[in-house]
DNA sequence: TTTTGTTTGACCTTTTTTGACCATTGTCAA
DNA sequence: TTGACAATGGTCAAAAAAGGTCAAACAAAA
């Protein structure tokens, strides 16, 4: 996309930036306030949204909404992103339900270490099967996933790929909207 | 075939993206949806259309049929299109089931060239949706697990990572006592 | 002053839409 | 019988419509 040409921007801006008291509220700031405040409005703990529109909104450049997201609304701080390409793309955005799941979230700190062994992750679909976080059926389709003779990789690849799925696993939990 | 008045919009099909809000819903999208509504609601599995009326009825050019049919009625995803040209030609789309253990296995089949891309996962994905081979909550499980921004990979090995995911959830299926 | 966080824009990838041109089949008049 | 022509559907590439990446420039905080 080209930009050269655009109205000086700084003059529109102007009365964008508000204040508080001295400190300056950054876009960045005011974009994800905008989008926690259409969260909570929704329904489903979910909304979707068009990138470039958002940043017409807001009179910035599109990639301003993907620092927003990367900064503001990644798994870390409880939210979830799904985006896609073309005509008719969106990116979705979900929150977290990190309230009431506190084992969850404890799991997912103790998983973040970039890897588990076979043991470990079996004993932890275990667990969430015994919690009725996951069916008997979904722990046995998860754990063959991560089962070394299905992976059939290196130890120690095994034990990283075995994290992000893990990863994954804990933070579809979270999801509200399932 | 008459398509007068036919078109009922927003029949939404059990999908793994449930929609919750849809900013923007595409003509092929659309198309791919009616094509499907007329589809569950025929007895032998199977329609035949005219490619210039269903134009017509959507208002676009014929070619935009046959996107749609390319990318959402291919044999990976579990139809089968014939045609015929000239006075009275006709497209015709049948549905194919996962009946029987076969055809997982066929599925099997197709799927074990060790390499397995993130959009063709999440179609067979949808597709063992669709036939209830799994649930919805399995399918968005599995197709979090085999998205890309969560293997976190170079393409060429998540493909690979994704086949051997893909080919553990269709033997696990195949089991008897899933 | 150094470090950390924000903003911006050039360039890239994916998906959908459109249209010009091609191929096949059926009909009917010569 | 045959050859024009109408009625279908097929192909392919360009344009349009999204979203993604990354590094440089700026700004704020430590």
């Amino acid at each position: 996309m080209d930009f050269s040409g655009k109205i000086s921007k700084n003059i529109v801006s102007a009365d964008l930036v508000k204040k508080r008291g001295i400190i300056m509220v950054t876009l960045a700031k005011q974009i994800e306030e905008y989008l926690k405040s259409l969260l909570e409005t929704s329904e489903s703990n979910s909304i979707e949204i068009s990138r470039n529109d958002l940043a017409q909104v807001f009179m910035c450049v599109p990639s301003q909404i993907n620092y927003v997201l990367e900064t503001r609304f990644n798994s870390n701080v409880g939210y979830l992103v799904e985006t896609r390409r073309g005509g008719g793309g969106y990116i979705r955005i979900v929150k977290l339900g990190l309230e009431n799941e506190d084992d969850l979230i404890q799991m997912l700190d103790k998983t973040s270490n970039n890897s588990i062994n076979q043991l470990s992750a079996e004993k932890l679909l275990q667990r969430l099967v015994d919690e009725d976080l996951l069916t008997l059926r979904e722990g046995l389709l998860l754990k063959a996933i991560t089962d070394n003779n299905n992976l059939q990789l290196a130890a120690a690849e095994a034990d990283l790929i075995r994290s992000k799925i893990i990863k994954t696993i804990l933070v579809t939990l979270l999801r509200e909207d399932m």
